[in-house]
DNA sequence: GATGAATGAGGTTTCATTCAT
DNA sequence: TATGAATGAAACCTCATTCAT
């Protein structure tokens, strides 16, 4: 009855369980069908008996465990942008700047390439945060309180690599952020079946980013 | 009792009175009211109760004008998906072509600051259109087989200047609609207070696009 | 369907339609409906859908016309605690001061009979009214407001009245209010069917409060 | 996380320990727990999950003790009704013949002062009982087969005592009865901060119902 | 004895939509 | 054209109760 495969959402489970222990089994099950739900149809486009039915639990097992539908949902979403996007992130940034002393790009790259990696394998959470950051302002706000910090300590790794010190970094970060999401997108909605080599998107989006299409050969 | 400024949406009211005449004023009234709603809450979000108190109209009123709620957002988003975006741009195409000859640059400047202009306009509907498309895979398909055709006409010019012929044009039209659509919702969701200058946004984009980071003085 | 009789609760509808105007037939179905079962099995004890169901209307008609069941509830309630119980009797005084000048049991007397002719009237009100003042706070406060002042008013006319005015005011007043609750509730509750003659009953009363058991011929 | 105080439910706690000896520690959680919110809210108006929260155990543990909802009511109820009221009073009437021989006064005094010692010991035992009347017919009979019988008692009682034999006995027994309901709920509802004096009380009352104010100095 | 987990039935309220006026 | 009234279906959520541990 279930359309998702259990082991694609390990992950996330793990993510809620290493905070709050072992849930019970059903209450995995709620979470798994949520997911699957609101990256597909949002969040109020979702039924809470749509939601148990995929699950194959009862609608009320649902709210023994999350007091509200939206409690349900942020408690989904939290460890991706509470949890794991930040400190990850921002522990990566040290151990990098470490391995490749000052080449920003290779720093740049292994930066992308592990938050698009984080991407895929939380696909249709990411999928539901950009869904709902459009139209949920407290959810906005959380991720900027979240982005903000992570910005700053970018910066200043950023700030000896030369040239791109020249730039905004706000112009700087919204070009990144962008590059990832257009092509974060472009896979997970518009052509999922296409075969996708993550490290070959990577290069050619940084081969313009760093070198423009003039000066790429 | 409304939340939106008439004028601003008043480019909205004539693309669609350019189609069916003049409108009766509280179907004016609805639309503008639906704008705002499905924008700031999303079409699933949004309740015909509340699109009738923003509008001050009766209920019922709107469906004298539209058969169902899913009608009156197609009524309003088709403008953009498929009037306004695909004729225009593909028309301006050939005017781009005529006036600035191969400089690719100069030609992409001016796509992109008029479908941001537009897009500007249009903000409310373009962020439904945004929105629609995380979750409606109808709408999806709609605008692939809107932006598909357009892509191939600017394939065609863009396939005579040289070095940007190198980049795959998949990648190459990703990263335009990237960095255009990360400047939109930048402007439009995170920053809506701060002053902007288009032109110098877009010029700052296309100084990367065009000659990397390193490249830029 | 209905086991009300339109008629006896005429005097309720007339005191709502006063206040706001001719009703919706439906909606004067709904309060009737509701009056019965509040006063059967209570406010909670009621079900929307059992409203519904005994007026022969749909379950959302009630909440057309009535935000929530409790407003239902506060606006049947009103008419007998807000406006018909207090100016009445307090006009009521006045008027009887000039008729019986300081004939203290003859003024009583006329209030006692009229609050109880009003109470028999509203039997149904009355009685939800005292179910929900033993449970909820909000309806006590109302009434302490609405009686607090009437009680004043009374306790001036009382003051002329020779012994009366010996007795503290407070249990003056609870003695009053206890014979009649204590009456309302025998004829209302445990003895419905028995033949009833208020005047009878209130004069045995009358006896007993001003002369005594011993007093008593 | 409990509003009641332990102590003063101790009585109740007692008599129906007395029935069956010692309780499980949560099961006096639960009783004590439900006491209060019956008292507050009403039997309807509480929910097994509040009472669970109050008293601090798991709502399973309510039903490991009562098998229903409404036995839990019950078990608390019955003390009252139907045996702590009955035999109490008219073993009473017994012994207070013997002592006070036939002066009704006094004897009046005691039953009236003792009842509501009961009563405020049992406060929210005596709310419930009163409110559950008013909804539930089948409590009203319960409660009209103990009365009943301790009534023909009394009336024996107050045969032999003059005056008070001249009085229609229903009308008798109704005002002992208002007179002391007005007191309970004047004091545990309307005014539960004020000090009260209960013999005070009584020995006014019972001034105006044997003498009338006319008689009273 | 105690409880976390689970749920079918049912609660109140909202929804998009129809219809009479 | 416009809308108040009306509603069946379905939304989210609560309820009293059972059961495995």
């Amino acid at each position: 009855m279930t359309t998702f495969d259990p082991d694609t959402y390990q992950s996330v489970l793990d993510a809620i369980e290493k905070e709050e222990g072992r849930m019970a089994p059903k209450k995995r099950l709620a979470i798994l069908s949520a997911l699957d739900c609101f990256a597909e149809h949002g969040f109020d486009g979702t039924s809470t008996k749509m939601i148990a039915e995929r699950a194959g639990i009862g609608e009320a097992t649902i709210f023994r465990h999350f007091p509200t539908k939206r409690d349900l949902l942020l408690r989904m979403v939290s460890p991706v942008v509470g949890h794991i996007l930040r400190p990850a992130a921002s522990q990566q940034a040290q151990e990098l700047l470490a391995a490749h002393g000052t080449d920003a790009r290779a720093i740049l790259r292994e930066v992308m390439l592990s938050r698009l990696r984080f991407a895929f394998a939380y696909e249709p959470l990411v999928r539901i945060v950009i869904q709902e950051a459009l139209v949920n302002a407290d959810l906005r706000e959380m991720m900027k309180a979240t982005v903000g910090p992570l910005f700053e300590e970018l910066s200043g790794v950023i700030a000896a690599l030369g040239p791109a010190a020249q730039v905004d970094p706000d112009r700087f970060f919204r070009m990144i952020a962008a590059m990832m999401g257009g092509y974060f997108l472009h896979r997970s909605l518009l052509a999922p079946d296409r075969t996708w080599d993550d490290e070959a998107e990577v290069d050619a989006m940084l081969d313009i980013f760093f070198d423009g299409i003039n000066g790429t050969r």
